[in-house]
DNA sequence: TGACAAAATGGAGCGGTGCTCCGATTATTC
DNA sequence: GAATAATCGGAGCACCGCTCCATTTTGTCA
């Protein structure tokens, strides 16, 4: 990649990272580019979708959640662990307001940029409960792809401005369809 | 209202009622007016907001699902009546995707065209939700905000393509939250 | 019936969007 | 330093929501 190539390239993850943090995944490009001071063409060739754009922007965070999911796997309580990443993972999503939405249309879609960040994630949260259902904590009738959506749900609960004072009870309640015998929470 | 002024709104609402249903509430108002033949100007006067021509679309549905809560209140069992009333809710919202959203965002605002149906949806709600606690079947500390909060993801949920295998199991999860001491549904 | 005021109309116009395309520019190589 | 290939950036297209107002239609009253 030539070098004013490579310029462009950085500047224009650095200004989108900010402005979907700041505006949400639907963020225009145009105000991007122009933010970057870069022409429209430019982004579209560097970024050839909005998704090719946002993968690009939200890898690190993707394959951090994985990571910690990884990590919470070796944790004592499967439980605790299984919730500690649904609680991270929704918190993920609210950062950039739009992108629940976007990854549902993904995780299905094999020909979009955020499918393989969606699917690993699907895994991650799916290795967490099935940890958790081995030891009995979680109930035994859910799977990964509906754990996905109930974490989906939550996130864009969390969106919507009238939610905000009901956010942390609804993920309780949510939390406590997933698991199984926790008494009072 | 003159009668050239009656025709064109009586055939604006019928153009809109088709093509929400057909294309989503954020179908374009422009297409709309095309199809009515009609000009932009007149769509907007007769309708200032989208929200306005949308809640005069649905006006009777909204009423509907209102009545019906009413007559589900007499229902021998309070908490079948509440999962009717859900389920039929759910439905509704699906019919005209993209409205739930919507009404998340009328339901705090006063100027919302929607506001007041999304309010008087939410009371209906709220009162099956009571009686279904007072008989000892719903889950106790639950209001009616977080009950329209769970139909609300749960219509969002339905919305979504890569959701829609699911869609039947997820409800049943959730509306195992809601209930209390069901054993096997 | 004919004139006139009020009501209603409809589309041009504004600023915005996503996205494509291509002449001009710049970096690299020889 | 010239040739070449990569890169750039914005004009242009079709769409969006929404406003504004010259024009047309309707209803009324003499």
């Amino acid at each position: 990649m030539r070098v004013d190539a490579r310029k462009n390239y950085d500047c224009l993850l650095a200004v989108a990272s900010e402005v979907f943090a700041d505006q949400g995944a639907d963020a225009s490009l145009r105000d991007i580019a122009r933010k970057a001071g870069v022409g429209l063409g430019t982004l579209y060739r560097h970024f050839p979708t909005r998704e090719a754009l946002l993968e690009t922007v939200l890898r690190a965070s993707f394959e951090a959640l994985a990571e910690r999911a990884k990590v919470l796997e070796r944790s004592d309580s499967a439980d605790e662990a299984l919730l500690a990443w649904m609680q991270e993972t929704t918190e993920f999503t609210y950062s950039q307001r739009g992108i629940i939405a976007l990854m549902m249309d993904a995780i299905e879609d094999t020909d979009s940029e955020l499918h393989a960040s969606c699917v690993m994630l699907r895994a991650a949260g799916t290795a967490l409960l099935t940890r958790a259902q081995a030891e009995g904590k979680a109930r035994d009738d859910l799977n990964g792809a509906e754990l996905f959506d109930l974490i989906a749900a939550l996130a864009w609960l969390r969106e919507q401005p009238s939610h905000a004072s009901r956010a942390d009870r609804l993920f309780d309640i949510v939390a406590g369809a997933v698991l199984k015998d926790r008494g009072d929470v």
